[in-house]
DNA sequence: CCACTTCGTTGAGGAGCCGATCAAAAGTCG
DNA sequence: CGACTTTTGATCGGCTCCTCAACGAAGTGG
């Protein structure tokens, strides 16, 4: 029943206000502060003072005026790129990475550093990660900008409050004390960290400027040797209680399904995980099996053959998409979400897997038309989830912009008026 | 990307500030001005011109004065019983019910009007809807109380905004225009009423005052011919994009599963739905499968066979909980709750079911025990439905005390001050 | 009876928003 | 070309609503 725990925030308004002016000007570009007051709906006078208190922040700058048109014309104003920053932590089993975003929503960079994760351990893996984030916290200076936080997508289950990875399979880790590791190995508060699933990251990052951008309900599918979602309600991720939501993997469709690595048969990762693809379209001995290989590679190897008309390819492509849309009928039936976004390998192979999908949701879904819900391919593939930490961690500042200090940025505010 | 649609409200903070009042006491009871200013967070200069506030729009009434204890003793304050109301309306098989609960969550009537509602069509339906709700209305004015809303609780898909039925099988409802319905009938204005799935307004009376007090991730179940399910998360429902979502009867468990009405086969409502329960422990000549006999009898009759050890009730009540526990173990993978509540013909039998949905869960959830998820029985059975309804109705007080207009109250406010 | 404690009200002050007003910087038109 | 119109953005007074500090009120304990 603690819906409104806190007192309410008496400069609660003014927080607000700045969001949703940061939130108009990420979604338009260039907006003049006469433009900003229509579409907020504030007056003149309020929007003025906010856009002052934000370039105070270096969050915005002047972007010349509006052309045409009678009457005097506007001042543009922009969201500074390459100011504040966030940053997203890869965590694979082949690598670790670093992706940057800026306030505008653009990737600013990408780093990545080779390292086979479960062979090494967790200390040396942080150490790459902490190494990776210090590599790009020099760049992000170098080009005026600063960072604001870093969150790290995890391939498994984290707690609630990102401090600790639970059990992440894929890297053999159990217990991990992510944020205490990074923060004593940088030097950085403790907040700056955060850690998440890499299907809920992955969803925010389409839910950011993706294949669902601008929903608020859908399910984001990752695809690789396990499956795992992450969901989107009224604009939010469906947490759970703690934290664990998503975990479709270990479904059970089928009660005589083959036997899955948890322990239990008909799992529906076994029926369309990375491995059930494989197995469906290569013999052990094919190249496209080799262990070695990367993601990248073993798709576009498998898309070849697809594109080349095999057979044996097509029929196992076809026959995953259909046991993926029996699952995702189920995901529809649960959430009746606007679409479902496939990741993962999943959107390396779209031509041949969304449409299975497709009709397999619209025989089993009861809702007409499937409820509104649309089959589409990610757009972001393998990056998703990095970017979508970098996403994550900058909603410290488009929730609260008052968290970044009032600071000189002489060069970019001439012309704009102090509050 | 419109998490802010509005402008931030400027009068925002003082109906936070009401709102925060209001949830306070009712959880709390009676409360002094002093303890509220404490618990709140806010000034009591805040507090006291708040309560004004509410006491001048008839929300609170003085209740004597703390005991005991040094200084001068608090006056106590406490929402007022049968003022501001809200009605839930039950749409069922075999009768139509109104429900009123009034501020503090109490439940102070309800009715009842038997009818044969899928032979009587959908207008004479809403006569009687009417009917009931008018009596209500009267009853409640007669204790001086006033009716904020009214929520019907339909077993079917009902469309966002709760204005139309889009399709209630049990019913024989198609395309229903429930809301233009009502207010012609009633004279009452078009937002005075709303409409969800049962299963929706079932979650939100265990939310509210029910099994799942105070949790903010939880699935509820409703079990009758067919299973529904009403899911929080974050204290909210999922609604999905078009209000569908939680549709979990028709999911596909079993691809070799028995037929189910819906023209598929394994559909979860095949394995548990009340069909299949008598399917499972009553010959078809068994007075239990009377269809003239209400669910509340045939419970009764099932529940007598069990303590008294019938082996066949108790054989098909173990089979029934373990192929229960498999779709609920969807459910905790999917949205990890804190609790799942089992309604509906489910509570009427839970010293069977409970524990072998529990041992089910246990074992087929990837996370360790079952990701903190406790199976319990719903606490409000059949009448759940109706009471979120009007839960849900009084929301809009809840929510935004300022809509209840300043009037005469003098006769419970003496000694409130005025702001 | 008098300190002491606690409660609720009052008044001054500040944060923040809005409407009105005004100067500035264009186009438009006679 | 100069006056008029239009639009922008800053400024000012006023309003709402919160907080802090001070104060009288109403009890208890010595």
């Amino acid at each position: 029943m603690l819906r409104y725990p806190g007192p309410a925030d008496r400069t609660g308004s003014r927080r607000a206000n700045l969001v949703l002016l940061l939130r108009t000007l990420r979604e338009q570009g260039q907006v003049s502060r006469a433009q900003l007051a229509v579409h907020s709906g504030l007056s003149k006078a309020t929007v003025s003072s906010l856009v002052g208190d934000l370039a105070q922040r270096g969050l915005v700058r002047p972007a010349g005026t509006t052309a045409g048109g009678q009457g005097r014309p506007g001042e543009l104003v922009e969201l500074r790129p390459s100011s504040a920053c966030g940053v997203g932590l890869d965590l694979n089993v082949e690598h670790v990475g670093a992706t940057v975003m800026d306030l505008t929503g653009e990737v600013l960079l990408r780093r990545q550093i080779a390292c086979d994760v479960p062979a090494s351990g967790p200390e040396r893996v942080l150490d790459l990660l902490a190494e990776a984030l210090a590599g790009v916290l020099g760049d992000v200076q170098a080009r005026g900008g600063w960072v604001v936080g870093a969150t790290v997508a995890v391939p498994g289950l984290v707690d609630t409050d990102g401090a600790v990875v639970r059990f992440a399979p894929r890297l053999r880790w159990r217990e991990v004390a992510l944020r205490n590791g990074l923060a004593a190995r940088t030097g950085l508060a403790l907040d700056f960290f955060g850690a998440d699933n890499d299907a809920n990251l992955a969803a925010i990052a389409e839910h950011h400027a993706g294949a669902a951008a601008g929903l608020d309900d859908f399910v984001y599918l990752t695809g690789d040797h396990g499956v795992g979602a992450g969901a989107f309600s009224r604009g939010e991720l469906v947490r759970g209680h703690l934290g664990y939501a998503g975990e479709v993997g270990h479904m059970t469709l089928d009660p005589l399904g083959p036997w899955c690595s948890c322990g239990r048969r008909g799992c529906w990762e076994t029926q369309v995980g990375l491995g059930a693809l494989l197995h469906a379209c290569a013999t052990p001995d094919d190249p496209v099996r080799d262990p070695a290989l990367d993601p990248d590679s073993r798709m576009a190897l498998v898309r070849a053959r697809a594109v080349s008309g095999d057979r044996r390819t097509l029929d196992a492509l076809h026959q995953i998409g259909a046991a993926l849309g029996a699952g995702v009928a189920v995901l529809v039936n649960l959430f009746n979400p606007a679409a479902v976004v496939l990741g993962g390998y999943f959107a390396a192979l779209p031509e041949w897997l969304v449409e299975p999908v497709r009709s397999e949701v619209a025989a089993r879904v009861l809702a007409e038309g499937a409820g509104g819900a649309t089959i589409v391919a990610s757009r972001l593939g393998f990056q998703a989830p990095a970017t979508g930490g970098a996403a994550h961690a900058l909603r410290r500042v488009l929730d609260d912009p008052a968290t970044v200090p009032i600071e000189e940025h002489t060069e970019h505010t001439e012309g704009m008026v102090a509050p």
